[in-house]
DNA sequence: GTCGGACCTCAACCGCCGGTCGAGGGTTGG
DNA sequence: CCAACCCTCGACCGGCGGTTGAGGTCCGAC
């Protein structure tokens, strides 16, 4: 889930995420053992306050104030052009673990239907985006990525988006991960990953220099 | 001139102001023997750095980037509800600090060997990256992006990936610029920032999602 | 002239914010 | 049993946004 967020945002270590737990901005759940589980609610507020730290400077406090004042149920405050609120919708419940990215990573197997359930989708959309090789299942689970892609690909549905228009997507990503193993051959180790983010890295840096001209 | 600040910004001192100026961020006249000598012009100029300092949060060298900015003609950055603007006459404007790409967005305007000092590349890798279209120039600056794209490219070049090996991100990245503009089309407001957002995000976990199997 | 007060410069200092580091220790999967 | 994580907690840190003070200059009033 680190390495998630590291796409995204370059500076995002573990302390600092600590750091954000003590100023009382996330407030993940814990295993019984004491390890800190990122529901992917916890994720959508981790990227709201780096986003809002990144692109509108705001202070922690400022922050926090926000999402306290979002907790209460109220609009996203701020004025001007904010980070994008992270909704924290009711998440269905029972399915102890879908949600769960950290301790379990990619171990995480789910059936067709707690991924329908934990991403939200509908079963037919769920067939699109398997038609099109978006999400793959391994033997007859889906791991921790297939709910992020699911996610995402509702949020796309709402704007008319579908599945088959994602197909590049696709695409991409396999040819970014085809140049990574070119190189990686040899040592399959973290360098795999940290290629990886690099790449990701590139690719919304990309994205964001086309959009902006 | 002082009280007539401190009836608007409670907080306001002389220290404060000299401060201030020693950033560049005004530039007040001098009489014959050293005093400041306050024009309109920089008052209505420290009323907007006071406003943004104090509505915005913004950084100090935000707010520089931005009068900066407007002193080249540009027209007032700044996404949200800002404070008004000052029309100010062109003050001699100091070139940004090189190496401080991390505070500035995408409104910086490097030159091109601003860009190579702040990424720390090669003349040469930076001609590469411009002949694949994977940094090109507005007119004749980068901005914020262009460093990134030019370090993760420095990063690739590491593992001995060259930038004619990028192009594919390159065009993924417009097939997804593409698909935003298509369905943001009407209402071209920050929705685009947004799926944009969503398009990496997607992105990101299909290539984690590839990577692991 | 000369005195007081307001202005100047420059360097040193300061408090807070936003983290990082590392010692000391538990947990887990192989 | 071991390596690789994860945990906590307190010390530490660099930068930002100024403040303070010493030492000196300028000006108007007496």
């Amino acid at each position: 889930m680190l390495q998630l967020l590291q796409a995204e945002f370059a500076d995002v270590t573990i302390s600092k995420i600590r750091f954000l737990e003590a100023e009382g901005l996330v407030t993940p759940a814990r295993t019984a053992s004491g390890y800190r589980k990122f529901s992917t609610a916890d994720i959508e507020r981790l990227r709201y306050v780096l986003t809002a730290q990144r692109d509108q400077y705001l202070p922690l406090k400022v922050i926090k104030d926000h999402l306290d004042a979002m907790d209460r149920g109220l609009r996203p405050p701020a004025p001007g052009g904010r980070p994008a609120a992270p909704q924290t919708l009711p998440q269905p419940a029972g399915l102890p673990d879908a949600e769960d990215f950290s301790t379990y990573g990619t171990e995480l197997k789910l059936t067709r239907d707690e991924l329908r359930e934990a991403a939200g989708i509908t079963a037919e959309l769920l067939e699109q985006l398997e038609s099109h090789n978006l999400v793959v299942a391994r033997g007859n689970h889906y791991d921790g990525d297939a709910i992020l892609i699911a996610k995402a690909a509702a949020e796309f549905a709402q704007y008319g988006i579908e599945p088959r228009h994602l197909r590049p997507f696709r695409a991409a990503a396999d040819r970014e991960v085809g140049l990574i193993e070119q190189v990686v051959q040899p040592r399959r180790d973290d360098k795999t990953l940290e290629l990886a983010a690099l790449a990701v890295r590139l690719h919304a840096a990309l994205v964001r220099s086309r959009l902006t001209r």
